[in-house]
DNA sequence: CGATTTGTTGATCTTACTCAATAATCGTGG
DNA sequence: CCACGATTATTGAGTAAGATCAACAAATCG
């Protein structure tokens, strides 16, 4: 246990890195979490990991794949509220109602853990460092949460598209991927909704960045040229 | 302890609604929960309870007056992140970096609750019903930040603040206040700020919605007259 | 009581939405 | 593997919701 990310990849079979602190847990510690993971069967594209209504029992970990996170509306439309990659956890938002208010659907093929609620309770109370890395991991939603706000409230379309690629990239990154080149797992239609645009707006951003040199896009591949400037378009700063 | 709605003031020195889980902690508990608690002078109209780029010791309770959170952007400016109520909590968006990242400003003459974090982790460890009522806390946070994304997102301008008018509403009902008649402690400008609007604006629907006569307003007195009206303002439904 | 901040109203402009048409991609079955 | 329809993405033209600019009114404060 060396004082690597805590994005590494640490946690046994359950690939939980977002779940474990690896310089807090000792590896007695790891064993007990990972004895209340359960490994579930992979889901398919269009799949629902769970639906609006739902008696909450459990959170999941993303450990391979993307999942899609939305609400019903009164109207029965959409409202993307996130996208989770590998390490990410899922369900958070239940925990006070135990109810899901949101629908989880899976956007390619992919891989869950899921991590029984009560067994986190308990286990939290007897290894002092999850409950405090649980809280950790809440508190870094509601951040996540507050920043989206920001840009939703405050930022043009296309400080929001960069914003959002930025964000990608980075998260990638973490995750030891390339920064600069990936795959947008989800429907521009997602992006927009996501974002607060509408698809054509997306689309038409995605074809300025691309006329600016900014960055590639081919269907749902992009390539990141230009980093600098992406990351000044994220920040209403004009590109040179 | 009764079965009693977990807003009613009940913890002793602190009325920390919130905190507290009437039903679930033993009056021992309470009042080991309450010997933690700091109770913070009063705040004057435009005193800070803690400022962006502090460090992070104490999460706090607003006890009454109330509170404005913002973050401040790359351009230096405020983004409203939310109001605190009586009864609420400030803070947890900190728990994770350990620094704040966001400024708490107080509205009008406040007291609140300090409460140091540290005392929380310690005493949640040993006390299973605090525990799991922090999670729940959290966890509503979260769910609070995901509905006015969904508002920021997909509403239009009278949508917004018919839902924010609605929400204050249902809070002051919740604090056993007058849900029909209340004073807006902020100024327009942080309205419009909050729901992603210009101040004229959020002038021109509160104007909109009086000629509709849903509410009546005179400076930062409302009175709301068709409840049911407001209702569907906010929700995107024709008044009748 | 004047000065400053805060709120309202009007006129104009801009951004992003809507509608519409076309193009590309995906999935399915022959 | 290709052809088919269906979904998804792009591009263009017109529109509308809300922003901005500007002037004025009202409230707040020293």
């Amino acid at each position: 246990m060396t004082n690597q990310s805590k994005f590494t990849v640490s946690c046994g079979q359950c690939g939980l890195n977002e779940l474990c602190l690896p310089h807090a847990l000792t590896a007695q510690e790891i064993d007990q979490v990972d004895s209340i993971v359960k490994r579930s069967k992979p889901l398919q594209r269009g799949e629902y990991l769970y639906n609006t209504g739902e008696v909450f029992s459990s959170i999941y970990a993303v450990r391979s794949g993307s999942i899609k996170v939305f609400t019903i509306d009164d109207e029965g439309e959409e409202q993307v509220i996130g996208f989770y990659l590998p390490g990410e956890l899922l369900g958070l938002d239940a925990i006070d109602s135990k109810l899901h208010m949101s629908t989880a659907k899976s956007m390619e093929t992919s891989s869950v853990c899921e991590i029984p609620y009560d067994s986190i309770e308990d286990l939290s109370a007897t290894i002092r460092n999850l409950q405090v890395h649980m809280y950790r991991v809440l508190s870094r939603e509601i951040r996540v949460d507050q920043e989206l706000q920001m840009l939703l409230a405050k930022k043009t379309a296309e400080e929001r598209i960069g914003a959002f690629l930025m964000n990608l990239s980075l998260r990638y990154e973490q995750r030891r991927l390339s920064s600069t080149r990936f795959r947008l797992p989800m429907a521009r239609s997602d992006i927009g909704n996501y974002l607060g645009l509408a698809v054509e707006t997306v689309s038409r951003i995605f074809t300025r960045l691309q006329t600016m040199g900014v960055l590639t896009v081919e269907g749902k591949e992009v390539e990141i040229l230009d980093r600098n400037a992406l990351c000044n378009v994220a920040h209403s700063r004009e590109v040179a």
